[in-house]
DNA sequence: GTCTATAGGAAGATAGAC
DNA sequence: GTCTATCTTCCTATAGAC
């Protein structure tokens, strides 16, 4: 059948849903294309390099998302307290209230490592760098603002890690809750 | 040779390394040998059951280090700031200054999810719980106690993934050193 | 208690038909 | 573009000599 079943972006979404629910070493061919429901040839097919690739165009589909979802709304609010509420509810919505893990712990912990471990510790430092320029914006400045910006990506990391870990999900909506105080405060 | 090259705790120390190292399921057997310098083989003659009995003994072997080195300490500290001091001190050695992972994100999200999951939950609980008696006894009660054991908890798991996200150990100094705010303030 | 050798299976990746 | 079949490699685990 030379006709595609699916577009690349949904292909691509499937594999995210895949990665984040296994992480990148147990994420096995089998089990991606069960999610996908492709084949294994076939998802040669778009990603020609294999795994490493399929986890690339994952976590470039991330970055976008992260772009136009939370890095452009931030900015074009106008008051510190609208800031921290759009990102606040991107936040939300990328994690899916904490359900979802974060690519670091996945991606970076485990054998992607090597291969990826950069491109996700940038990542991490854009979202830093977005949460340190809320903390400017409400009046912070300078090494003040660095460490609220710090501190608000260690909460959030550390508020998936605790939820999953426990499998109490709550954790990640009352670490969002706070944000508002290490930020603006 | 009938006679052991090291004994079975200094086993379980340099598998606990391994599995820091490389997470559960990149830890294969043939690291695990290399790390504790025995043959596969006499791996399997400590640990009939295989690696997952391994990785259960690593994780004993952690619960027994904090019961002696972080709980009962810091319960037999008279001053909640002695106690802050004790708990600070035992999570830096226990974390190894931020180099070392926690074993919650490399056994909770791994290929040892389903095996040990909730031992490590437990593990996790029980620091939490420790925490919010720090915080209880600098007179902070019922709610307002959990919700810091709880922030505080977040904030070390966070520590540990940013630093090694982002490759700055320090993170984790400053992380720790948020902990008496956090806790008795 | 340690070793060598190997069984048995699952992983990632490829070949070629349609 | 998708499929079935297969290759190679690496894994966990076991068998049996010493």
């Amino acid at each position: 059948m030379p006709t595609p079943k699916l577009s690349r972006e949904e292909v691509v979404h499937r594999l995210t849903r895949a990665f984040r629910a296994f992480g990148f070493d147990e994420a096995s061919l089998a089990k991606l294309s069960d999610a996908t429901g492709l084949g294994r040839s076939s998802l040669y097919h778009y990603f020609p390099e294999g795994k490493d690739q399929m986890a690339r165009a994952v976590l470039d589909a991330a970055r976008a998302w992260l772009a136009d979802n939370l890095v452009v709304p931030v900015s074009a609010a106008d008051t510190p307290a609208d800031k921290m509420a759009r990102a606040r509810e991107a936040l939300g919505r990328f994690y899916e209230n904490g359900q979802a893990a974060c690519f670091l712990e996945l991606f970076a912990l485990g054998g992607a490592q090597a291969a990826m471990g950069e491109a996700v510790a940038q990542d991490m430092r854009a979202v830093q760098g977005l949460f340190t320029s809320i903390a400017e914006s409400a009046g912070h400045c300078g090494e003040d603002a660095k460490a609220r910006g710090e501190l608000a990506l260690v909460v959030v990391q550390g508020a998936l890690v605790v939820a999953r870990g426990g499998g109490d999900v709550s954790v990640f909506e009352r670490a969002l809750a706070r944000l508002p105080q290490i930020l603006l405060d």
